[in-house]
RNA sequence: GCCCGCGUAGCUCAGGGGACAGAGCAUCCGCCUUCUAAGCGGACGGUCGCAGGUUCGAAUCCUGCCGCGGGUACCA
């Protein structure tokens, strides 16, 4: 916290307290919390009265209530305290440990020499430069695994959020003195892959756009899963209808007759589905039927019911309700768009598994296909990295280590790690480990028709890690639900003898829902990246033509593109990663208070001094007399480099995030109430410099945050 | 069932043993002849989910309970 002068500090408050006749004990040492105020405090005299005044408390409160006898103890406590500081204070100040020691409360107060502690301070800022807040080589070399999006899908906001934390971390990693790795994963084949293809040659084929084309794969992703899901969406739907319908179920004769009558439906079936529909249990399975196709029939006959149940035209039909009847109906129509969906729905299944085989065959065809729509997906997530300013040092593909998965599982069979148990491949992680009760479960590494798991993958890329990139901690930037999964994975290469395992974490982080509902871009039901950030920078633009007209348009746009992308960055920045985000577009975008474009305005200000200014003043300057103002804006410069510190130990990008707002926070206080360029010499100088520390730090901590600092704005 | 996370101001969130619990948004009032007002100052607003315990001291640590979310062998 005090740098070199922390542990030194401790040893002379403890000899002194030693000197005093106390008992050993720790010493701690903390800031002084007020404005202004700036030292070291400790408050080992609290921790002290306890022991000193046992006896007089005892004496004291023997016989009181139990609510009096604690007001008295505090009392007795807190004078005690203070006595102690009052003699510890006394005792410092006279070794001269400073020239201001104060006993307030029962803290002992150790002030700073402003003066010199901010000359030291600036000075350091100024030597280091743009490296100010590098922390000393550690000799580790870290691999941070993040964003790892699937082609064939679409990049949502929820997407951003791992980008954003992953980016960031790696900054702040390769900042406290980690030689940090940065890694993609992309999940370019596995079931939604196939899927997708699958629906794109079968429905889509050769109709593609003329751009976006990843966009627009993403959309055939989502197609192709409401296309295979119908069916089940169909049951659900009836079976929640039945359960929750009264006066449809007392319709299930009437509605039944009638499919009947179309004689489409064999007796068995029209018996089986009246006993369905009347019954309100809502289990009604498809299997159960001999003739899927009747359902079909009896589709329209059920919108029928509702629309009567919704406006009857018959005066003796059951009342209905006819909230409840509505709001079917509408879930009804929505399905019935697709009605002409279910009967091929039946075949669909089987035609993406032998879109599967196409690929485990590496059939010539379909490889070219997948090539050819993989590459549109790569080309929108290079677009995208591009304008979030993220890079990556190595990618990994999926489809390149199946093959090295698979010799894995082998390996793991042959060694006894993994073994055969109902039919696949499992490691039984708490059997390996001897442990009673039931912790890291089973984890599956093939599925038992042969083809790769994540995990199969996930296991062999690790290895690879390990051995062809020599890193000695990897980290992993993943939903929290995955949480259980990646324990398996470190478990089972810490079996297989990996010692670096131990040292992999998981950098988990909760999801980003839109107001209630999770983001899926299989349900289609997400806000795309692209959109969001395309308005981010809408918005920006809007305030740059409102506040700085005079700025030359291509620079604009580039603050535009700076400022849109830190608000949205930013926002995914600032809350602890395992809170739930729940996404608000206004909130996201906003370009006040505390966010992005808060921060890169005060650096934008301080740029705007230093340009005024011309060159820095050289030499040393006089830092007398600093106001409060100063002082604060000085002390949290000062912090920088123990925050990046911790925030690489504590994984917590949070705390740069946070870090950052504060500084921008003492640097607008500093701005509204110290002048600099009209103020005399030889303040000027010295403000001068503190405005430069200042923008240095700010640019700092935006990059830790994978955020720009735009010079004007 | 078991395991993990969350519960702090009207809303969104910081703070995770210490000195009066802090921001932003929202609402209201004030500040641009002075280095960019994307700013600044002020007002309003809190039994830190509940109950015990540990401690000189608990929003913070421990236990139990309540509420919400997630995970729990062939999804990723």
């Amino acid at each position: 916290m005090f740098g070199d002068t922390e542990e030194g500090l401790k040893e002379r408050i403890a000899a002194t307290l030693a000197d005093l006749g106390h008992a050993p004990r720790a010493v701690d040492l903390r800031r002084i919390p007020f404005s202004g105020a700036w030292g070291a405090a400790t408050s080992v005299a609290k921790a002290l009265a306890g022991q000193a005044a046992a006896a007089e408390v005892a004496a004291a409160t023997a016989g009181l209530a139990k609510k009096e006898a604690k007001e008295r103890a505090a009392a007795i406590l807190s004078a005690k305290a203070q006595e102690i500081a009052a003699t510890l204070a006394a005792r410092l100040l006279a070794a001269g440990v400073a020239d201001r020691v104060e006993a307030v409360n029962g803290y002992v107060n150790i002030y700073f020499d402003h003066t010199s502690v901010a000359a030291r301070v600036l000075a350091r800022v100024r030597a280091e430069g743009d490296d100010y807040g590098r922390g000393a080589p550690k000799g580790e070399r870290v691999m941070v695994e993040f964003s790892q999006p699937n082609t064939h899908k679409a990049m949502h906001v929820g997407h951003l959020r791992n980008i954003a934390l992953g980016n960031a971390m790696s900054a702040i990693l390769a900042r406290a003195g980690y030689e940090v790795l940065r890694a993609n994963y992309l999940g370019d084949i596995g079931r939604h892959v196939i899927q997708c293809l699958w629906c794109y040659r079968a429905f889509h084929q050769g109709e593609e756009p003329p751009e976006r084309k990843g966009r627009w794969l993403g959309e055939i992703y989502t197609e192709s899963y409401a296309r295979l899901h119908y069916r089940e969406d169909v049951i659900g739907f009836i079976n929640r209808l039945t359960s929750e319908d009264e006066a449809f179920r007392l319709a299930a004769d009437r509605m039944l007759k009638e499919l009947w009558r179309k004689k489409t439906a064999s007796g068995e079936d029209i018996a089986y589905l009246l006993g369905q529909l009347s019954n309100g249990k809502g289990e009604f399975d498809l299997n159960k039927l001999h003739d899927p196709g009747c359902v079909a029939d009896l589709w329209p006959i059920i919108g029928a019911q509702l629309r009567e149940e919704v406006q009857p035209t018959r005066a003796q039909g059951p009342l209905a309700d006819k909230e409840v009847a509505q709001r079917y109906l509408d879930e009804w129509a929505d399905l019935d768009r697709h009605a002409d969906w279910w009967v091929p729905a039946g075949r669909w299944e089987e035609e993406v598994r032998a879109t599967f085989q196409e690929w485990e065959r590496k059939d010539p065809e379909f490889m070219a296909l997948w090539e050819r729509t993989r590459a549109w997906s790569l080309d929108e997530f290079h677009r995208i990295y591009d304008q979030l300013g993220v890079g990556f040092d190595v990618w990994f593909y999926e489809s390149a280590v199946e093959e090295e998965g698979r010799r894995m599982v082998g390996e793991l069979l042959e060694r006894g790690i993994a073994e055969v148990s109902e039919g696949l491949p499992v490691v039984k992680i708490d059997e390996k480990l001897g442990l009673e009760q039931e912790r890291y479960r089973v984890l599956p590494i093939l599925r038992s028709d042969g083809t790769t798991l994540y995990a199969t993958k996930d296991l062999a890329l690790t290895r690879e890690k390990f051995e062809r990139y020599h890193v000695d901690r990897a980290v992993w930037v993943i939903d929290v639900r995955q949480s259980l999964y990646m324990q398996q994975i470190f478990k089972i290469l810490e079996l297989w003898g990996f010692e670096q395992a131990r040292h992999c974490h998981h950098l988990g982080y909760e999801m980003v829902t839109l107001q209630g509902a999770a983001i899926s871009s299989r349900k289609g039901t997400g806000v795309l990246y692209e959109d969001v950030a395309a308005e981010a920078l809408r918005r920006a633009r809007g305030v740059i033509e409102e506040k700085n007209p005079e700025m030359p348009p291509e620079q604009k746009g580039r603050v535009a593109a700076q400022v849109g992308v830190g608000a949205l960055l930013y926002g995914m920045l600032d809350r602890d990663n395992n809170k739930v985000l729940v996404f608000d577009f206004d909130e996201a975008l906003s370009l006040q208070g505390q966010s992005a474009p808060y921060i890169q305005y005060a650096h934008a200000r301080a740029c705007r001094i230093l340009e005024r200014a011309g060159a820095l003043p050289e030499g040393e300057q006089d830092f007398s007399d600093l106001t409060d103002h100063e002082v604060n804006l000085i002390e949290q410069i000062a912090l920088l480099p123990e925050e990046v510190q911790r925030a690489a130990r504590e994984y917590k990008p949070l705390l740069i995030a946070t870090y950052a707002y504060s500084l921008a926070v003492r640097v607008n206080d500093f701005y509204e109430n110290c002048r600099v360029l009209d103020a005399p010499e030889p303040r000027r100088g010295a403000r001068l410099v503190l405005v430069d520390a200042a923008r240095r730090a700010l640019a700092a901590s935006l990059g830790l945050l994978g955020i720009a600092a735009p010079e004007a704005m």
